[in-house]
DNA sequence: GGTAGCATATTGTCAGACCATAAGACCAAG
DNA sequence: CTTGGTCTTATGGTCTGACAATATGCTACC
């Protein structure tokens, strides 16, 4: 990934003797006039044959770079008389999808996720009773409930612990915190899926675990809430066949890594 | 709520009439051919011209279709002879960007980010004194000398920083890990955090404790390591016009939740 | 007043061409 | 036989100009 990225050594130097593709200059651009503001959220560039005129390139070009800021999820495009490129408040689903991509060709694991859920989900709980409000408990204490319901049902799935725990993480009322949160579900989802395949009873314990998690954030009670979200995590990982990770974990140790191939 | 994901049920039910565009069912092949198995890393797709006739369709569509991929990080594209479209295991860095944008563009705040950085980069310490390797070591010192190096040509500048503490999280073995506090960094965030960063003196303290924080790494003193941390960071955080957030504190005994204020 | 339909702006797709690049093959000179 | 250039060739990158599909807004008709 160095590789790409030289720019800050050499291109002081040696200007850039045939750069790479314009399209990615033209992303660069507006990647630019996003960050310094000049664009934001629902602003509309102008239109792809404007762009043409104004880049000095062809439309051919100007849609390469409209694919790629639409792929990195900056952009939305539209089509017809009012359409054209819109900037985006980029949704969780996009790095969740990344991550995605990223377990199905196996750069990381599903341990490894889990492992990093573990130490964010355990982290915010602190925050979160200092900072849960009754609205939150409320609509956690529903969650609750319908999960008791479709469990009874015979129809409760994975989705519903998902949701729950992006909920949870919307009560630490930190935008940044959901968002990770919310990217770590989605590819979850799938491993879970799974998981809970060979252990189709697992959601009974869940929800009522959750049920205490509610009842210890509401009466402001960290140590218990830490306690009870960790052996919910737990069981997670163990289920992904790993040993419950980290933070508190002990001994193992692993010597050396495996394969390089960094750059 | 439950209002975002309608699009998964319908598209299920309603086959797409004249659905989206072309070069988004190519990339949902390829996809799938890739989760199959029929493709793997290091294989090369036809050739852009050959595809052409494969799929029916024109060769810009195709090319389309591969700016999704490669912007998605599921392909890199080479020019020349025997260039064409690989499969590659996509980096962290592209998910990581791609969580960096988000962050940036969804009115998130400095003091938020400062605070999920908080509850990370704190938990993620454990992990890293079980596991760093000597040549982890070995690279943290080699920045810790750069930046010393740099202080005393007053030429310090955060980026070194930045590049301590993604190098810090590579220690912990962990991809996703590394991804989140790549993410962390970003060189979009850097500069919106650098806009409220009004202490250049910083520098000095802040390398010092990144060569504490390595020796007590390297002697596998997870809870001094944490203490050092904790400070580090939180210094960072009282820059930014916050208090040093709760959230991170072990087990420190937070009365019942305030009101509920935000916003 | 509501609705069908037209005008218009905009992206989506197509076709064919030429340029730039990189890898290998070939050949000539030392 | 090695070394260095040059040629060939496969491939992506870009250009041009055109038409199709689509969504919006307005207008005219009932």
């Amino acid at each position: 990934m160095a590789a790409k990225n030289m720019t800050a050594n050499t291109s002081e130097l040696f200007s850039r003797v045939s750069g790479g593709r314009i399209s990615v200059e033209i992303v660069e651009q507006i990647k630019a006039a996003v960050s310094e503001g000049h664009l934001g959220p629902g602003d509309r560039l102008p239109s792809e044959r404007d762009l043409t005129e104004r880049f000095g390139v062809s439309r051919v070009t100007v849609r390469d770079a409209l694919r790629i800021l639409e792929a990195t999820g900056l952009i939305e495009v539209r089509v017809g008389a009012r359409g054209g490129a819109f900037i985006t408040a980029p949704a969780p689903a996009l790095v969740s999808e990344g991550l995605a991509n990223m377990l199905l060709l196996s750069s990381v694991t599903p341990a490894e996720v889990t492992e990093a859920r573990f130490i964010f989900e355990l982290g915010m709980i602190p925050l979160i009773c200092e900072r849960a409000t009754e609205q939150d408990v409320a609509e956690l204490t529903a969650i609750c409930e319908r999960s008791e319901e479709a469990l009874r049902a015979r129809k409760y799935h994975v989705g519903l612990s998902a949701e729950f725990h992006t909920r949870l993480a919307r009560a630490s009322h930190n935008g940044a915190i959901e968002m990770i949160v919310d990217s770590f579900q989605g590819p979850l989802l799938m491993s879970l899926i799974k998981a809970q395949e060979r252990a189709p009873e697992m959601g009974d314990p869940g929800v009522k675990e959750h049920r205490q998690l509610v009842k210890a954030i509401s009466n402001g009670e960290a140590e218990r809430a830490h306690e009870i979200m960790f052996k919910h995590l737990g069981r997670t990982a163990r289920r992904l066949g790993k040993t419950p990770p980290g933070g508190a974990a002990r001994g193992r140790k692993r010597s050396k890594r495996t394969g390089s191939s960094r750059t």
